[in-house]
DNA sequence: GTGGTCTAGACCACG
DNA sequence: GTGGTCTAGACCACC
């Protein structure tokens, strides 16, 4: 499982790793029901603390994308609708809405905004 | 000189308002040499603590955007050539950028992006 | 740790402390990636608030000379070359030149500052 | 009468302008009883308000290093042997105790101290 | 436990 | 009037 954390950006590193965890179940890299490395293990290779590991587990549990089974390990929930599309497109849309705000101060129109989606959509395709 | 700040949403205070005055700055709503309010009035308009304000002031002047003149206020410096209209533009653009990558890592294709942007965008125009 | 603070010479604390604190470093009298005193505890200390010792802090690590793990403590930063034993000679070096201009400037020899300076150094060895 | 003012290095204008004047008449460049410039004429001189002029004439006057006649002008002082020889000599002094304290936070012996004075000396002696 | 942010308010230095 | 420093103490985020 692939994760990086950086040190010293100002990001906790409890929410870099809920995020990247995350980003991991979403696109499918980790798949419903397979298990994830214990708390103690994933510290040791990310160097971090392992309340660290553990309060991002936790958060996650909460969140339904995880889930414990006693004994046994942490495993990737099934994905349910209401966290793939509804919450993710909710997030997108608060990214979208600060892009908004930001081009506002700076001078820049709606227009021009919807002008450099399109261009960056063009960019994305051709990848 | 409009700054608009959440008490709420976790950004630190002080880094909103250094955040805000540099836009204003960079699309000449404030031109160079012109003086900023001072550290009380600005407190007093944002309902917030002046050494907040002071703090933002201190490291816009450290990272060169502001400049003080002992006893007779605060000023904005004459804008390096770098922070032009088109760097601003980039800006924006690394925001559009990432908002991309984060979709696609959450199965939001780029055609349902530009629909929630001109969403969006109808929502700004009626403000 | 031994650091002085001078209350009433009308140079700032937090600038005292950023200074002793360097030449605790270049001295090599604190080693690198060795743990400073946590904030509160260097204020108890030096009988000063904690928020002072935390500005000096905030501007040594803004200038590279220490790092802080969020929750767990600040450490002095890897030596860059330019500040070796060497380098902390011209800083002594630059003094003692500019106590021979100042010396100039009131007519006071260069013989009249060797003696002084003997003096002195028969203080120092006495305390 | 050359001054020169730094505006933005921290140092106070009032006291640049102090220290400068004290210089000019150590060294004779302004001889006694000899006039300096009005107040405002100063003022416009240096691009520098009134005020601080006035405030520096005034703290050289409670000095002794200058005085004023009214209606007439202000004026050098003659000087008095306790304005050079004993408070010039306290200034060093109080300068070279300053290099000792910083030379021993820097693991410099009062002995290298010493030797890097009699060399600045002999530097010093040949321009 | 660690550091970070913020408030309220005092006092000082400068122009 | 301006900004700068400092204190006292609260609350939060992180490990």
């Amino acid at each position: 499982m692939k994760i990086n954390i950086s040190q010293r950006d100002g990001i906790p590193i409890y929410l870099q790793i809920i995020q990247q965890i995350k980003n991991l179940i979403v696109s499918k890299r980790i798949v419903e029901n397979h298990e994830l490395p214990p708390i103690r293990v994933l510290a040791e290779q990310l160097i971090v603390n392992p309340n660290t590991i553990a309060r991002a587990y936790r958060e996650l549990e909460v969140a339904g994308w995880i889930y414990k089974k006693r004994g046994s390990g942490t495993f990737v929930a099934p994905i349910s609708d209401e966290l793939t599309q509804q919450t993710c497109q909710q997030q997108i849309r608060s990214q979208i809405e600060s892009v908004f705000k930001q081009a506002e101060q700076l001078n820049i129109s709606p227009a021009q905004i919807i002008e450099m989606v399109q261009q960056q959509s063009k960019l994305e395709s051709k990848e």
